[in-house]
DNA sequence: GTTAGCACTCTCAGTGTGCGAGTGCTAATT
DNA sequence: AATTAGCACTCGCACACTGAGAGTGCTAAC
């Protein structure tokens, strides 16, 4: 536990440091805010807060930059939440009233309204449940021996599937044949459509298969479909201007990696997850913060929104727009399915 | 129009600085490449390559660069365009087999390899006509007062639309809904469905018109949806390390910019489209070659790649692997719809 | 037309240096 | 006991200097 006046020291020097990139020395804090001590009794101060481990010198004659832990304890005791400005959340709920009515879209600019902001990556997924079922099934075919097979989920999402045919069929029969498919397959999770013995025909069965494979890989895909937006904002960080030290970075965040870049937001929705620097498992990913919620909607649909950035982040600002934007998206999908 | 010695003298300078970044001095070309003259000789003869604008120095006492007009000269005339080897072709291949059978994927997959072969970013449109036609459309309610406007184009592409309903409907009463329209818009464009006067009830009219907007909307976006890949190799070259100059790049590809960051790829398929550095319309892609190519298949489907690398870019291998994944495309479209 | 020789230019890496920022310590003060 | 002024000290940084090396253009001889 920090004495009142070292809180208030560790709290100028994270947000000194937040907006100026520049190691805060002693003489620095006095002039800026009005200290009613002098630079020496800072000096000893500091001497201790680095005792502790929360802030560190760069090299010998430098001033202060937190550690991990400094801003650690920064966002757990010192930070005090900024609520959004009236103005700003009029302004970014126009923009989603705006945009088309479709939870991809949403998605699509909840990371890119973030991403703008807080001038930083963001990753935002789609909502899904994880145990997609079935709404709707459609045999269309494209070709004489190829069809697509369309798969509507009860969460409003569109899956396809390419089918070959062994012989040509009219668009009539395949339309039979999805409507029989209908009649036992609406409503059942892939698991369900694999377990249950159902009266099927030869012709049915792959069709059930595939049906059931695609539920599949919606369910896998804990991250996907997500949408990433403002590595360029990264890069303009000065702790990645080099190139080098991103280059581990962006091979997470374009890849299909990001599910073990952004480990599992937290647990219950308005709950925001920190991961500090160092604490994240993933050495690439040490030099960087990420800020990520959950958000959830009607019928267990849930999904996540994240932020990544240097440590050197402007935590309040970032919880703060994270928590919104999370607050936001059930909010909009709670309308959307009403 | 050149001496052969001063083209064979080009062609070597080209070939060096696009493999080792440095710029080519003439004792480095003698020692080299073995020569049967001296470096005195090149030297005159690399002043008047300087003269004819083809190459230039940096500075002063540096060796010499190749020019856009040098690339251009090269490109025009020395190159001698590679074959693929056939067990790389083959790899690739194997590639497109094990990958799912969707034209997405495909696009995606090509992207891909096209980036992590030429170490360069790349770029490539799923399949699309210029005028898509309706094959088929499907009404499935998935809440209350919510519905999924689902519309399969004769390309075998998904699209899908949310819509709000002005009263509770049964799956049933959609379904037949859909029928109707169907029977009615089957095989249509957006400009016939909008022109006809179709015999439409109160209902019916606005679904069209949302169906109309979905096929416009496909319309339009030439370029869209593409996959784009790479962006990580550009960053490892050495002349986008520092990271502030490739910032305006980013812009162009990241954002929805890549429709002015990619002219038009040639009109016909084979033919492969080469805009070196400063001939590129925008400022921001001065230091770039973009290498493209359209590929076709049967239907007016149509879509394109592009390799977007440093103006100091493998050309025989970018164009040839172009070239091939063109080819390759063209044939898989084919097989696909067969 | 080619070449050897040569003086010249310019970059680059390495080195030295003064400056300034910031520190820790100590002794005096409150 | 906490605070403060004073001070010596450290160290990074910007700057200038320098020598080496690479590469050039020119000239005169072949």
């Amino acid at each position: 536990m920090l004495t009142e006046r070292r809180e208030k020291l560790l709290r100028l020097i994270v947000d000194e440091y937040v907006s100026t990139a520049q190691p805060v020395g002693s003489g620095n804090i006095v002039d800026k805010y009005r200290m009613d001590v002098s630079a020496a009794t800072i000096r000893s101060e500091m001497a201790r807060l680095e005792e502790e481990g929360l802030i560190t010198q760069p090299h010998t004659s430098a001033g202060r930059v937190p550690t991990d832990q400094g801003y650690r304890y920064y966002v757990e005791a010192l930070m005090k939440e900024e609520e959004l400005p009236e103005q700003l959340q009029q302004t970014i709920r126009h923009q989603f009233h705006q945009a088309a009515r479709e939870l991809e879209e949403w998605a699509r600019l909840a990371a890119a309204i973030l991403a703008a902001r807080l001038r930083n990556a963001a990753v935002v997924t789609t909502p899904h449940t994880a145990q997609p079922k079935l709404r709707w099934l459609e045999l269309v075919g494209v070709h004489e021996y190829l069809a697509l097979l369309v798969v509507v989920l009860q969460e409003a999402r569109v899956l396809q599937q390419t089918l070959s045919l062994d012989r040509p069929f009219t668009q009539e029969e395949l339309t039979s044949i999805a409507r029989r498919l209908n009649d036992v397959l609406s409503g059942k999770t892939a698991a369900e459509m694999r377990s249950e013995s159902l009266p099927v025909t030869a012709m049915e069965a792959p069709l059930i298969d595939a049906a059931a494979s695609l539920l599949e890989a919606a369910e896998e895909s804990e991250i996907e479909p997500s949408f990433l937006q403002g590595i360029r904002e990264l890069l303009r960080q000065p702790e990645f201007s080099e190139g080098e030290r991103i280059l581990g970075l962006l091979e997470l965040l374009e890849e299909r990696n990001l599910a073990r870049a952004l480990p599992s937001a937290g647990r219950s929705t308005g709950e925001v997850k920190i991961i500090i620097g160092g604490e994240h498992p993933l050495d690439a990913m040490r030099a960087c913060s990420v800020i990520s919620a959950r958000y959830s909607g009607p019928a267990g649909l849930r999904g996540s929104l994240s932020v990544v950035g240097p440590t050197r982040m402007h935590y309040p600002r970032a919880v703060s727009m994270v928590r919104y934007m999370s607050s936001l998206m059930e909010e909009l999908l709670g309308v959307y399915f009403a």
